[in-house]
RNA sequence: GGCGACGUGGCCGAGUGGCUAGGCAGAGGUCUGCAAAACCUCGUACAGCGGUUCGAUUCCGCUCGUCGCCUCCA
């Protein structure tokens, strides 16, 4: 097995970097996912889509992936939210991670292999804290416990931040219980009615932070590869996640950390307090969840992405020239098998159609790669895929008339198309650009408008592909006769 | 105030020290009753000003502009 080499644009390094995995062949992603205290939005989105694309590459090359990401149900946010609703915390934590998981399921991604929660890992989170304690990186005082910043050296080395000339230094607050201002909780004292466990320090819930240090470290070990999330956490959640983790276990916590631009909307990030969401669930009822993976995948990750409807519809228009190219090569294919012309030797003259396919298809292919296994450049590897789409277009349309078509082919190279597509997370099904399967009357329909066309009659003609219209169908004719496509 | 990113043709969006990104939209053509889809041809773009270089959109500096983080945030 001989896996590529591949480059991962490294936060902690500021600079893209080969990737070599902890155990070799096997890759390790934690990602930090949502806390529920609503529905997620497209910018969620993001980083469950990239990973989930990130690992389906990775995979595909050979690698095996254990791909890990948080459900944070316990929170300052939750038991607001809770206490507004008049519910119980746990119940605003169950109805928004129910529907996270529903919302992402709709994507069409899969699950992440681990999807942990932190009130299920409590023992884990409360040990950590008990070890940061004993190792003096943390101190308890009414009953929270704070980890004391200025015991790691490293501080500020994820994000380039320096504390002295952090702008909250100068808003350290009068009556803090903390040390220093710097510091962060890793352990809140329960206040009557908050969700509590047991504790050393008494009863309390884990602070922002510690529950992905703890659960990343459970899952994937110390050391472990990619760490992974918004930009928007590089400061403080991923920094605290290092100092946590590295106080404790003495070693590297996350070896490449890497962070996904925001989406934004009129230039500015879209952000639960600055109002200006759009939620998944509300982007499914528009659109084709494809469309959303190729609006992201239409951008390198790192970079910002404005949500726009110009944008989207150039995404949907990108799974519609997909769609047509299979379109295509399929209704090529059905003729050549229906004509039975298609031949079992090969006729592929390097000069001829064939040769330039099988030449393109090639081509796609490393350039698809290259682009991915450079940072993941997915709009790269799109772009390799659009080349093939022409070629395959090009042969499906020229290769009949000189009557050189090699129906295996033009099968290879579909298949290869679908294949890379399929990678990225955008698969098409055969209902979506075959004719069979399709109601007779349909078909009858259309047999109509041909006779009426056949006959000059156009206006007939034309109504029978209103009809057919209504119905959700386009009519195309094409040299093998009219056929119909279902209306995207 | 500190840290960081970015500014590419009508729009979106990759990329590179000299060699075609790609998509959408637009113009012309092929096909076609029309339409749709597809194919072919067409745009000499890299914020501005300097510098390095035989040569810079690509490297360096400065200026302007936009954005993110430093507080909850994917």
């Amino acid at each position: 097995m001989n896996i590529p080499n591949i480059k991962i644009y490294n936060t902690l390094a500021r600079r893209k970097e080969d990737f070599v995995p902890r155990d070799k062949g096997h890759v390790g992603i934690y990602v930090c996912g949502p806390t529920v205290y609503g529905y997620v939005h497209v910018g969620n989105a993001r980083p469950f889509v990239f990973f989930a694309v990130f690992a389906r590459y990775l995979r595909h090359i050979g690698y095996e992936v254990k791909l890990v990401e948080n459900i944070t149900d316990v929170d300052d946010k939750i038991i607001e939210r809770a206490n507004k609703e008049g519910v119980d915390s746990d119940e605003i934590a169950t109805e928004y991670s129910d529907a996270y998981i529903e919302d992402t399921c709709a994507l069409g991604l899969g699950r992440p292999n681990v999807e942990p929660r932190a009130t299920e890992h409590m023992e884990d989170i409360i040990n950590f804290c008990k070890e940061l304690v004993e190792a003096g990186y943390a101190y308890e005082t009414g009953g929270s416990v704070y980890y004391r910043v200025r015991e790691f050296l490293e501080y500020g080395k994820l994000s380039g931040q320096k504390t002295d000339q952090m702008k909250h230094c100068e808003l350290a607050r009068e009556g803090e219980a903390k040390e220093s201002p710097l510091d962060f909780a890793i352990w809140k004292a329960a206040k009557p009615g908050e969700p509590n466990w047991e504790s050393p320090w008494g009863p309390g819930r884990p602070g922002w932070h510690i529950e992905c240090t703890a659960m990343s470290l459970r899952y994937l070990g110390a050391k472990f590869d990619i760490h992974g999330g918004g930009r928007d956490l590089v400061f403080p959640h991923h920094e605290n996640e290092i100092a946590q983790a590295e106080a404790v276990t003495g070693t590297a916590f996350a070896r490449y950390w890497m962070h996904n631009g925001m989406i934004t909307r009129k230039d500015e990030k879209m952000s639960k307090s600055l109002g200006n969401i759009f939620l998944l669930r509300e982007f499914m009822k528009k659109y084709d969840p494809r469309v959303l993976i190729l609006f992201f995948l239409g951008s390198h990750y790192r970079s910002p992405l404005e949500f726009s409807e110009r944008n989207l519809d150039e995404a949907a228009g990108m799974l519609e020239r997909f769609r047509n190219c299979f379109w295509k090569a399929e209704s090529v294919l059905q003729e050549l098998a229906a004509a039975e012309r298609a031949r079992a030797e090969s006729v592929v003259s390097e000069d001829g159609p064939g040769g330039a396919l099988v030449a393109a298809t090639e081509k796609a292919q490393v350039q698809f790669h290259a682009e991915m296994c450079d940072d993941v450049n997915t709009a790269g590897a799109l772009a390799a895929a659009f080349v093939l789409v022409r070629a395959i277009n090009e042969y499906a349309e020229t290769a009949p008339v000189t009557n050189e078509i090699d129906s295996q082919l033009l099968r290879d190279a579909r298949d290869r198309l679908a294949e890379l597509l399929e990678i990225l997370g955008v698969k098409f099904s055969p209902e979506e650009y075959t004719q069979t399967g399709m109601e007779q009357e349909l078909l009858e329909l259309l047999e109509k408008r041909e006779q009426a066309r056949k006959a000059g009659d156009y206006a007939a003609a034309d109504a029978a592909r209103d009809q057919l219209a209504e119905a959700g169908y386009e009519v195309r004719d094409t040299p093998q006769g009219p056929k119909l496509v279902k209306k995207s």
